[in-house]
DNA sequence: ATTGCTCTGAGACACGTGCCTCATTATGAA
DNA sequence: TTCATAATGAGGCACGTGTCTCAGAGCAAT
């Protein structure tokens, strides 16, 4: 009736308890047959080990650590309210998480940093932090201390290493699609804007936005991407110019995750009717403007999700463990006002 | 340094290990000022249960059951290839889940059957069934009996009962929103086809697309439901009617969760340039129409999650817990070719 | 037969909590 | 004051697994 326990299963292959214990967590010294019996015993009769179990008696916890950018933008707020959220709801499965914020643009200062952490007081870590030798090479010797490591939104692809995140050349071209469809012109120019064109995911961004553009939009074409390197007077300045240079500007795509500036620029600034907007990641700020019809679109990642399935990684990982993949795919998700 | 135990919270509260359970189980015979003394250690010290220990200590597993149509269309296929998923992931926390397919179209047989269901077998239903009185009495009974109960999909919507699923006058609203958005025409019908209009959330899709398209897009007119009964040659015959009696169809609606009949038609049949298609749910048969393009967009929700979300819900109600509620949120969902 | 291996068994204790019994103390009513 | 009852304490066992130790059993080489 009940779940099976490692007594029963000593039972039913002939060994003892013992023996069940030597094959279960893979100790030396079992002649093969005995292995082979008790495997065919945990087929037989079903065994699952109870992981609450385990874990009490072997006093196990999990410490991971977020090392996140310092900047104060909106999307890493919502990460950091979920990584408190997520503190809540695996206290209960013993797993403690901390934050420690990192400046994304010092390499050096990350990599250092990265360098006084070890297994000892860390059961795994999450990065996301810009894509540099400097920091890759950090996160390689990282693991080779025994440390396991996952590329948290930013895809490190240091190979091995498991990332948490979107695919951005299909969130770009998901955002081409849209803006695509959702213009009723024939003809026109699309302003693309970012923080920055530095990261490996505005570049993502950029390539499949393109792509679909080419392909499906002939008559739709892209501007160079402006950088507004975070700052509103120069998303102003650089937004007009570009409105004013080109008659035939028909939407935008503001392709970084921070999209306050140049939303706000462009509600302030005359833009013809039928002008599309899109923007990433569902913030406070997003909503709104979507719900004021200043956004006509959202690309987004679902920032709740995404901790939770770092934190689930780290933990299978800790545990030799595959999760289910499935649950763990980071889906790219479509935000109009009315599925807010 | 470890988390703080029991013994840990009896110490810091001044009481007995006795006196700190009678307080957490909430039993009898304790005065209101210890009882006060222990919540203020436990704040104090930011004592947890640990709920592995706990389970352990009472060998408590959870029998779900789920109740579910005994139709076989894809989108069905994808929740029953869920629950076997959360099978093997919940087997962990001792949860065990059973499927009880019942006839959607008998409601009679579905209310003897949710009468036979005790809490002596089971902790907790989540119920997908078609929302008749004697369903809806058969629930009550059940939820008075003593066993959790929760609504599947289709919203039971009876007071105090939960309900994992979608906002079906957004999804409705949202459809409206992409079919306006994407349609390059300016004046135009649009066929609106479903399986039955009988169910309430094909009747609160129906509701959400209308407002939608009247208050935003009033020169487009959806067309009265077609019904095609699950019938392929049914839906063939009424969807090429429509489109011969009305010359100037620019787009498909098809609101039910199985879409495979009329799509197929809708591919078979000639229809104009630019005509936007827009179905319900992610399953093999849709995702397929994406890429090929007989589909334009496809409105669903996350079949993983909601089944996991209703095992969380269920087990949080067994437990008398509150379950996080940004987590169990399902969201709609939309689907282009490019975010498969 | 002895020695030195390798393999296996028996048993104990720990983890944190639930749940029980029995004893003891505190409290309030008579 | 006495007595009854309420409140609390002390302690033990159980849950399933991990992790020890120590004792043998089995086996091969000498």
């Amino acid at each position: 009736m009940s779940r099976p326990t490692t007594k029963d299963l000593a039972r039913v292959a002939g060994v003892s308890r013992a023996t069940v214990d030597r094959v279960l967590n893979g100790r030396e010294g079992v002649k093969t047959k005995t292995i082979d019996k008790v495997n065919a015993a945990i087929k037989e009769i079903g065994f699952v080990r109870n992981i609450s179990a385990a874990n009490l008696s072997k006093g196990k916890s999990y410490r991971f650590l977020f090392v996140l950018p310092k900047s104060g933008d909106l999307f890493l707020a919502e990460i950091l309210r979920h990584v408190e959220e997520a503190k809540t709801v695996f206290a209960a499965d013993m797993v403690r998480t901390d934050v420690h914020h990192v400046d994304e643009n010092d390499p050096h200062k990350i990599a250092v940093f990265l360098a006084t952490l070890s297994s000892d007081d860390l059961d795994g870590v999450a990065i996301m932090a810009p894509q540099t030798p400097q920091v890759r090479d950090a996160i390689m010797r990282l693991q080779e201390r025994g440390v396991p490591a996952l590329s948290f939104i930013s895809n490190q692809s240091i190979s091995d290493m498991e990332w948490v995140g979107i695919d951005n050349i299909a969130a770009g071209e998901t955002a081409a699609t849209l803006l695509g469809r959702f213009s009723q012109v024939r003809l026109g120019k699309i302003l693309v804007v970012s923080e920055t064109m530095q990261s490996r995911d505005s570049l993502e961004r950029r390539r499949g936005f393109d792509w679909v553009l080419n392909t499906t939009f002939p008559h739709l074409e892209a501007l160079p991407s402006l950088e507004t390197y975070g700052s509103e007077d120069r998303a102003r300045a650089i937004i007009s110019a570009a409105l004013s240079n080109n008659t035939d500007i028909i939407g935008a795509y503001v392709l970084s995750s921070e999209a306050r500036a140049p939303v706000a620029v462009l509600t302030e600034i005359f833009v013809p009717p039928h002008f599309v907007a899109l923007a990433h990641e569902r913030t406070p700020f997003t909503e709104e403007a979507l719900r004021k019809g200043s956004l006509d679109a959202v690309i987004t990642q679902d920032t709740g999700h995404l901790v939770r399935s770092a934190i689930r990684k780290l933990r299978a990982k800790t545990d030799m463990r595959d999760t289910l993949n499935s649950q763990e795919r980071i889906r790219i998700e479509i935000l109009l006002s009315t599925n807010l």
